[in-house]
DNA sequence: CAGCTATGCGCC
DNA sequence: AAAGGGCGCATAGCTG
């Protein structure tokens, strides 16, 4: 059977798949409008019918469709009598709040897999088909699962859409999507089928994969109940083989112990956290926006007129350029590519390529060098254009300090509005990064601009509520200390020392007052500052895996004035070098490297030799008597060689010398070297620990009863900051409340003291206010 | 038309 | 020897 048999638009329906997100959203307006020319998804729907049956109709002796109330009361019996079972919602979209519940599926090892229909609809008429139980028997079903082990994937996603379908909020103890994260960060495949093919199937072709190339979300809710069956029914079976698997491959390992930790006691305590962070939103105040709008918009056309102005000076030269454009070449796959560049008329401010002909081929501006590869560069970065020095740069930089704003946030955000309550509803991946930090998007809230003060004032506490913001105080370095274990680092933190002239004073052998920015009359201490300052680099540059360059550059110092100051910090605080040589140490010797909890972010390439050596062919000295496919090792000292000359050469010129050398004596070298990147792995403890600390705040935010009762809800986390809100005449209880669980959520195991501030406004980054005796009061400035 | 990469930029 | 860690998203411009 060819693949190409079941390439047909079609539908889908599976929410783990994100990649379909944004098609379906642009798709979803096509269908609406092709909808009504007629034949068209009258042919899909029999095409699907066909396909489905003559592949699935094979499975619908062990595929159970409910459609009545005893039915379903007996299966949800088998459940509870078994302990466990996997779950699985169809809908007509990807936004539980908006799109529709149309099908459930429950599977409990032992029983057939089952398909309950509850919204489908005759294609025909548009009406609601029948035989279809409500969604208050569903609800009231469901609901009997309390407290039995429960299997999804992306559970969130389904918890929310019962919610919304059914009214009923189940509690999933084993999401296999975030143990899929917990057991491999690095595993490429994100969805259930292809994950269940790979890991349980090995491999082995499966019938069912053809269904995910059904790609309209809308056509699932219209096919009839028997296909939409044969199709869904078989996603809560494999959710629960696949998390089967899981679980087996966590009892038999020893060196998951942590890891396991992990994935029950912070991933899977999230996910309720997480369901009531998208559920409940965040108040926009759409009429601030509208002034926003055209404060900004008249900006915009004010900066680009601005630059069309400069353009002028050039435009004989433009016009030449439109007619004699100057040839360049760029590397396409390695090969050199002739192109040249047409400008718009006016020139696409917007246009990489049309800036770089306009500045450095029209205006001729002199291009800088590249500090990384050291070649000229035709950049229109900022930090390049800053430095050009130039009008035309200027005008370049004015205006995309305003194009970001506009189109990103001030334009796009209120058209991510929810109708029905109008609050912002996005998405939150809570192991969106391999660290086990969250991502937002959709719109991504974790990215609001918080230099430029207007933009984050869109954002509002519901009214009757007070919003409050609080943040760990220096999370990351005080993870580093934690991680380091030093005595002496700790215990600046436990005298609430200034931690970063403290680490000066030591490091640099001054006394902790000359490394504080201010004296204790309140002027600047400009040696003071600068020694801070610098021991805040240096701290920051192993946290970020950055080389001395790089630091000087920031500091503004010679590199070796950088490297000093760092031998000098070591010095002063061996923990610390310590701790970086042995997370690397850990890095090459497991390949991984863990959190404070034992969160693990793998390195796999770390294992590798840094070089590996082999006979192209047939080398000249082979043995006559070991020539049966047996291959022939180079000998040590070849190797030995090979690899003393590339330690010495860091140019990629001279190591591709290298590498022909050895390749004009038949041995190729596989290169390992450029896939360790020692940058990452001390921030992968950091960063990890910190995400860590932070959902365990979050787990004890959102189960804390008291907090319930007085209306306290999270709105955004934002890495080291959670963004909340509560009922104003709540505020005196909840804000220490809220520090207090976050300060204390951690636990004993991490034993540098957390301070967290709360910041309390009626809007983000508007006015402050504080309590006093128990009333907020408007903070003076 | 959708899908992809490159470039650039918002946040912690 | 040197190396800026972790995200999501907008636009341009090319490709199938």
């Amino acid at each position: 059977m060819s693949k190409g048999l079941f390439e047909i638009p079609g539908l889908s329906t599976k929410e783990q798949d994100l990649a379909l997100l944004k098609k379906s959203k642009t798709r979803a307006k096509a269908t609406a409008t092709t909808k009504s020319s007629g034949g068209s998804i009258v042919n899909k729907i029999n095409t699907l019918v066909a396909m489905v049956e003559t592949h699935l109709g094979q499975f619908a002796d062990e595929t159970l469709i409910i459609q009545d109330e005893q039915t379903l009361h007996d299966y949800i019996d088998k459940c509870i009598a078994n302990g466990i079972y996997g779950i699985d919602t169809e809908t007509t979209g990807l936004d539980p709040l908006v799109d529709e519940l149309v099908g459930v599926g429950i599977y409990t090892p032992g029983e057939k897999t089952t398909y309950i229909p509850v919204n489908h609809i005759s294609y025909v008429t548009g009406q609601k088909v029948k035989n279809q139980l409500s969604a208050d028997i569903i609800g009231k079903e469901l609901a009997r699962l309390e407290g039995i082990d429960c299997d999804m994937f992306n559970a969130v996603f389904d918890i929310r859409v019962l919610m919304h379908g059914t009214s009923t909020r189940l509690k999933c103890t084993w999401d296999a999507s975030l143990a899929s994260r917990c057991l491999n960060e690095n595993e490429p495949v994100k969805k259930l089928k292809p994950l269940h093919k790979k890991y349980v199937l090995r491999g082995e072709d499966d019938v069912f994969s053809f269904s995910e190339l059904f790609d309209n979300p809308k056509i699932f809710q219209k096919l009839p109940i028997r296909t939409a069956a044969l199709y869904a029914a078989h996603d809560p079976k494999i959710t629960w083989e696949y998390a089967e698997y899981q679980r087996n491959i966590f009892k038999t390992k020893e060196n998951l112990k942590d890891v396991y930790w992990v994935f029950k006691n912070i991933e899977m305590l999230c996910v309720d956290a997480v369901v009531d962070l998208e559920n409940t939103g965040v108040a926009f105040d759409l009429q601030y926006n509208e002034e926003l709008k055209k404060k900004y918009h008249a900006l915009l056309d004010e900066k680009e007129a601005n630059f069309h102005k400069l353009c002028e000076m050039y435009s004989a030269e433009i016009e030449d350029y439109r007619v004699n454009p100057i040839p360049h070449t760029k590397k396409v796959k390695g090969k050199d590519v002739k192109y040249t560049i047409t400008l718009d008329n006016p020139i696409n401010i917007q246009s990489v390529p049309q800036l770089q002909a306009l500045l450095y081929d029209i205006a001729k501006i002199p291009p800088t060098i590249d500090k990384k590869t050291k070649k000229e560069s035709f950049s229109t970065s900022e930090e390049v254009l800053q430095k050009l020095k130039n009008p035309l740069a200027d005008a370049i930089l004015e205006y995309r300090s305003f194009s970001t704003l506009v189109s990103t946030f001030i334009d796009k955000l209120p058209e991510c509005i929810n109708k029905d309550d109008g609050r912002i509803h996005c998405k939150f991946n809570q192991y969106g990064a391999d660290t086990g930090r969250f991502s937002s998007s959709d719109p991504n809230l974790q990215n609001i601009p918080s230099h430029n003060k207007d933009i984050r004032k869109m954002f509002v506490a519901t009214p009757g509520y007070i919003m409050m913001s609080a943040d760990y105080s220096q999370q990351e370095v005080k993870g580093m200390a934690q991680m380091c274990g030093d005595e002496g680092m700790i215990e600046a933190f436990r005298q609430g020392k200034d931690f970063y002239a403290e680490i000066a004073s030591v490091a640099f052998g001054y006394p902790y007052e000359e490394c504080l920015e201010f004296r204790p009359d309140g002027t600047t201490n400009p040696d003071g500052k600068a020694r801070r300052a610098q021991a805040k680099s240096i701290l920051l540059g192993i946290n970020y895996g950055r080389g001395a360059a790089s630091i000087a550059e920031q500091v503004g110092c010679t590199k070796k004035e950088a490297e000093r100051i760092k031998d000098d910090v070591f010095r002063g605080f061996p923990a610390i070098a310590e701790f970086e040589r042995q997370s690397f140490e850990m890095a090459e010797t497991l390949g991984y490297v863990t959190t404070l909890w034992g969160r693990k972010r793998r390195f796999p390439s770390m294992l590798l030799p840094d070089y590996e050596f082999e006979y192209i062919e047939s080398p000249d000295n082979l043995d006559p008597l070991d020539m049966d496919d047996v291959e022939q090792e180079v000998p040590e000292k070849v190797m030995q060689k090979y690899t003393n000359r590339l330690k010495n050469a860091w140019d990629a010129k001279k190591r591709a010398a290298i590498f022909a050398d050895a390749k004009s004596e038949g041995i190729k070298i596989i290169d390992h070297t450029r896939d360790k990147d020692y940058t990452k792995i001390v921030n992968a403890r950091i960063q990890g620990t910190a995400a860590d600390m932070s959902k365990l705040a979050m787990i004890e935010l959102n189960k804390n009863e008291r907090l319930k009762e007085l209306g306290f809800r999270m709105l955004i986390p934002i890495h080291d900051e959670i963004l909340a809100e509560c009922p104003e005449e709540n505020a005196a209880e909840v804000i220490p409340l809220f520090a207090k669980i976050m300060s204390e959520a951690p636990g004993e195991r991490f034993i540098v003291p957390i301070s967290c501030d709360v910041e309390v406004t009626h809007r983000w980054y508007g006015k402050k206010y504080k309590l006093e005796n128990g009333k907020l009061v408007e903070e003076k400035e």
